[in-house]
DNA sequence: TCGTTTTACTAAATCGTATTACTAAATCGT
DNA sequence: ACGATTTAGTAATACGATTTAGTAAAACGA
């Protein structure tokens, strides 16, 4: 890393400057300006009630002053006196796994519409850290939170939404997938596929999500007569958001000689280190096995082979979030009800799958 | 979508709700619980100076009060008072893109560290968008902007730190790659490989890297006198943001029945969709053709073939970015240096690239 | 012992805005 | 022509902190 310097800029004296605005003109510099009282001022460009008795003359000097100073209200100043800050805080668990992302740009979306912004702070999947930022977010003023794939288990002075949270607290508002019909949608399509025997690579224990996707996994193979012995599943172990643990728990199923047809994988993430594993051992996707993700991350639809996948909407699943919370925030808090709502997931069937062989 | 209302929780009566702080405990009211002034408990909790002169017993009471009641300063009125909002703004094309998530998470570490928060808005590539969304970052007193992969040409009130921006705006600290030392390691490498004609995909118009990429890209070539054909460079078109606009821009390049051994990809995400198109004409890679990557985003490593490809560090541009900004902030803004800090790439050699054919 | 310094605090101003309560002049109704 | 209302504003207060300037009592120095 070098650093070049290149030369100073912006000193008092360079002209450039004039094109700056000059520094943080108030409500009182404006009046004085004018020989109005803030009060005045403050009225008219708010359009506050008030400001029916004063005459358009005067309203007209007040906007054109406003603009010709380029007044711009300190926001600051107004949060404090208003008690509203238009932000709120996003928990994630790693700002660079693909799937808060995702999420992300659809709560982004959403509350920029209403003039809000966000926080972000990630924990890692430490507990401590959840804690803490949640702390610091509420120490600076947000209005809600908006927790992403993260475990929150207790209430709040402000309301809190729970995308894919997968937590039952009074209060929280839960955005979900359809965890029984996207297992539905898995399975029935391996079995319309021939396929009999499944194995499964279960999430991290401390992914939200892990526990009712192998549940509804286990029942609906169940139903479809299909069976998951217990050494096919295996475990993605420790919190690398690479397809590297994938790889891992492939490896070790494999290496307990087992004579399933296909797997299903916790994620795409996951169901692409799973296949380098298989291609390394001489298998091919989907020849030898059938693979399904999970999510449909970018990556799924443009991997070789590309992913068969089941997807969930992230980013309305973003958009949703952010407009519970912001409902919550309108409506006083301490009426919140506990809400859930449940988005539905697709099949989306690309190349990893085939019928089984022979 | 469905919506399934639980039950109400949280009125008044609920007795879960003790475990919540009461509202919004001021410091007026932590005095008038002591029997001080609220200046008294200013100084102590924020050990003043002026707190020497305050009895160790004092101070004691001060602080099991502030724990007792659970006083948090209210960061609005602080950053009023102060005229500090211990905040940053951070622009960037598109949440979901991988390029950005991975600069903001070091940008996130960094900021965390000291105290800041940042806000992010992305303007899909539009410059109405930047303009509007530096302007509502500024009206949210943010102390600083960052932009990432973001043309930037105007000065501003507050100080800016671009990463990968590619501008020469007086005041602005750049954070860049070393382009003419990635171009060497791309154009050496196919070269020590036997690679003599090489096609390029260009990046988009609106990106900021990609003029400097091809021009150095191109003169590097010349030096180890590779012929880059004319019509052996095609660029990427839109603003999709997945391996499509590369899966494009090979086909059309495949259409002029160019008889090169090599491509140079704009990123890893264009050779992806370039490997698609090579695939779908029956030519392998690296056998065939060979492809080399840029960025080394995540999925580089574990696409098949696993991408050869000239690394950025991204989280640690991220870093350095957030930690300039900082400096620049705590110095006088309008004495800011112009600095160029430099990050050196990496070649990374995987399954993409081979020796050319006969 | 008397003036100075130190101790232990507090009153008041400030940050920039929004709102409530008020006032003086003009207009209206009858 | 006289009280009531409307018009056109302003003064004062509040939001919740920090800081400057000050004060009364105690301790100190000679």
């Amino acid at each position: 890393m070098s650093v070049k310097k290149e030369k100073k800029a912006g000193n008092s004296n360079d002209n450039s400057m004039e094109s700056l605005q000059q520094k943080n003109i108030s409500l009182k510099a404006v009046a004085a300006y004018l020989k109005l009282s803030p009060t005045t001022v403050s009225i008219v460009l708010n359009n506050s009630p008030l400001a029916d008795s004063i005459p358009q003359e005067t309203k007209d000097r007040i906007f054109e002053a406003a603009r010709n100073l380029n007044y711009r209200p300190n926001y600051i100043a107004r949060s404090l006196r208003n008690q509203r800050t238009h932000t709120i805080g996003v928990l994630i668990p790693e700002m660079s796994d693909g799937y808060s992302a995702a999420v992300l740009s659809g709560v982004e979306e959403r509350l920029l519409q209403e003039g809000y912004f966000y926080f972000v702070a990630s924990h890692h999947h430490r507990t401590d850290l959840i804690e803490k930022n949640t702390q610091f977010l509420i120490g600076r003023c947000v209005e809600g939170i908006l927790a992403i794939d993260t475990p929150t288990n207790q209430q709040s002075l402000v309301p809190i939404v729970s995308i894919s949270g997968h937590n039952r607290v009074k209060g929280i508002t839960n955005i979900v997938l359809n965890h029984e019909k996207a297992a539905q949608l898995a399975i029935e399509h391996l079995h319309d596929l021939g396929h009999r025997k499944i194995a499964v690579i279960k999430g991290q224990e401390f992914s939200s999500d892990t526990e009712v996707r192998l549940s509804t996994i286990l029942a609906t193979a169940q139903k479809f007569d299909i069976l998951i012995a217990d050494n096919w599943i295996t475990q993605l172990i420790g919190d690398d958001p690479s397809p590297e643990t994938g790889y891992r728990a492939t490896k070790e199923l494999l290496s307990r000689d087992a004579k399933f047809t296909a797997i299903l994988a916790f994620n795409d993430i996951s169901a692409i280190g799973a296949i380098r594993a298989l291609r390394e051992n001489g298998l091919d996707v989907p020849k030898d096995i059938s693979i399904i993700g999970f999510d449909d991350i970018t990556a799924a639809e443009f991997h070789y082979p590309a992913l068969t996948t089941i997807r969930q909407p992230l980013k309305i699943m973003g958009n949703l979030g952010a407009n519970h919370l912001l409902q919550n925030i309108q409506k006083n808090s301490a009426d919140t009800l506990s809400l859930e709502i449940t988005v539905e997931p697709d099949l989306v069937i690309r190349q990893s799958t085939a019928e089984v062989s022979k």
